[in-house]
RNA sequence: GGCUGGGUAGCUCAGCUGGUUAGAGCACGGCACUCAUAAUGCCGGGGUCGGCGGUUCAAGUCCGCCCCCAGCUACCA
């Protein structure tokens, strides 16, 4: 089964005791590019996004809530498939981990690790913490002028307390994870994670605790109910819950090993150490790729709650539209890379790109064809070497995207995308149109041709980024939506095709003016 | 402290294995054009490439030391 043709990309599934913000909003349009380009490019797509549910936080904060966990879970899980529509992302399921199904598969994944042999009973000891109900690790604890030790976030009193845990042996698989990472030299991306993470396998690891007996909102081991499942084990098995684990025959099972887990770069670890020991010791293969972007900053200054400076998606969409901003999400920073949000470069990026560039690129090609060329696809005559140097380019886009998207460098793929529409728009000044229409219009044809042409392909390639925009713009140059996949990227506008009135896509975005 | 990555025009960044006058976008100034969303195109100003020393015919690009920034250095997710 070399060369498969599914493509199966994830999303972290999202803790509920939060709302959505733009770094849940940015990870999951990330995977929307991907399964969107994928499809388009022939692919047998999976692309699953959902809520983790299960923990803890969820039973205190329900209980905060005067709320049962499921419940509450219903509620909070909502907002983020509420958040999937309003972004216009495709996502093929919504998985949650408070499903039947998914207890199952946990459980036996469970059951296969205590078979191999890589899950024993022991001890967990911690800072425990009575009115936090939380463990705290040493670092998170100081010891205060009455010789207490508190938790230095709480600052409640902990007391050192052990309670029985079972234990995964991931110190045992230290050395199979350096292989597999020095054999799968793709498998952690950005380069700079992958050196962190196999630098801190390579300082050793120790077992893993993996249930807990403090609390009950989760998965029960299997066997031995007092205990639930670590959150993590828990979370990541999702990934294959929804391809139908332990049931091979599912038909789901085909998209496993997946092709991309999109996580930001707080979780890398246990996407890229713990995943793939549990997977391996289950004998299941590990996911080909992880991807940890970065994170955003707004205006400037580090994003958290108690500053009151979070992000709110919803609100970014209302102000300046869905496309402009998963536009500026992936073109502003190199995908992988910190950045800062900021309203100045997002209003930037939507002017000069979108209205200017882009849209202004349409509007003007278009605006001529409606007047002058009849309202349909203009006449091709002979190509000059001007003519031939944009087609070329144009046609050459797919092959670079593709490249770049291979490697999640959305950012690259935009640029690319954006020198044609700059070298488009130096050849319409090249060929001043206006002016052929005096003294050549067979010729003025051929130009209009050649703009509609390469604004097609260049579209074409757009589709991903900004799905409604782009559709729009192909429904002004009248490609039918059978003809909008990448197969029919090399198949050119027909002269004489009819078509319908332009209109603008990217208006420009003017700043409220304070009443004078 | 250790490890990793980075410090290049006002801002954001490109600059493979060292080689003509260090590039792009945005911002700024001037000019041109008029098809277009006062959009587009052309020209221009502006950088001792973090600092010091070294290797070399030649270093932003290699070596050494130093300064500054970011991330990682495990079980809240």
């Amino acid at each position: 089964m070399p060369d498969r043709n599914s493509y199966y990309v994830t999303t972290p599934i999202y803790y509920v005791n939060d709302v959505p913000h733009v770094g849940h909003a940015y990870t999951t349009l990330a995977c929307d590019v991907m399964a969107r380009f994928m499809r388009l490019d022939g692919r047998d797509v999976h692309f699953l996004t959902g809520t983790d549910e299960h923990g803890q936080k969820i039973e205190t904060a329900a209980a905060a809530a005067g709320l049962a966990p499921q419940a509450f879970t219903d509620k909070v899980s909502q907002s983020f498939r509420d958040l999937v529509a309003k972004m216009n992302y495709s996502p093929d399921n919504f998985i949650r981990t408070t499903e039947p199904r998914h207890y199952a598969a946990c459980q036996a994944l469970w059951q296969k690790l205590v078979d191999a042999g890589d899950i024993y009973l022991g001890k967990y000891a911690g800072w425990y913490s009575v009115r936090d109900e939380t463990y705290f690790v040493e670092g998170e604890t100081e010891v205060g002028p009455d010789k207490k030790r508190r938790a230095t976030s709480t600052g409640a009193e902990v007391t050192w307390v052990e309670e029985p845990s079972y234990f995964f042996k991931l110190s045992a698989w230290a050395d199979r994870l350096l292989e597999f990472y020095e054999k799968n030299p793709r498998f952690i991306a950005p380069e700079s994670r992958r050196n962190e993470v196999i630098s801190f396998v390579k300082g050793g690891l120790q077992d893993l605790s993996v249930s807990r007996t403090s609390f009950s909102w989760g998965i029960p081991v299997p066997g031995d109910e007092k205990h639930i499942m670590y959150v993590w084990l828990d979370a990541l098995t999702n990934y294959i819950t929804e391809c139908g684990y332990p049931d091979t025959s599912n038909p789901l099972w085909k998209y496993w090993p997946a092709d991309l887990h999109m996580v930001g770069k707080d979780i890398i670890r246990f996407h890229c150490v713990f995943w793939p020991a549990f997977l391996m010791a289950a004998s299941v293969a590990p996911p080909k790729r992880v991807f940890a972007h970065g994170w955003w900053t707004n205006e400037g200054q580090k994003i958290s709650k108690s500053l009151g400076n979070v992000i709110d998606p919803v609100e970014l969409v209302d102000t300046y539209g869905l496309d402009p901003v998963r536009y500026f999400l992936l073109r502003e920073v190199p995908f992988g890379n910190d950045g800062d949000f900021s309203r100045r470069a997002l209003i930037g990026r939507l002017n000069a790109d979108l209205a200017n560039a882009y849209g202004n690129l349409c509007q003007r090609s278009l605006s001529i064809i409606a007047k002058s060329c009849g309202e349909k696809v203009p006449e091709k005559g002979a190509l000059t070497d001007a003519d031939t140097a944009l087609l070329d380019r144009a046609r050459g886009l797919l092959g670079v995207v593709r490249g770049e998207i291979d490697d999640q460098a959305f950012h690259k793929a935009l640029t690319a995308i954006w020198e044609v529409i700059a070298d488009a728009n130096r050849y319409v000044d090249a060929q001043a149109p206006w002016a052929l229409a005096k003294t050549d219009v067979p010729r003025r044809d051929t130009v209009m041709w050649v703009l509609a042409e390469t604004i097609r392909r260049a579209t074409l390639l757009v589709q991903p980024f900004m799905p409604d925009s782009a559709a729009k713009i192909l429904d002004q140059l009248a490609v039918p939506a059978e003809d909008r996949a990448f197969a029919a990227f090399d198949k050119e506008l027909a002269p004489g095709t009819a078509l319908p009135k332009p209109q603008g896509v990217f208006p420009r975005f003017v700043e409220a003016k304070p009443a004078a």
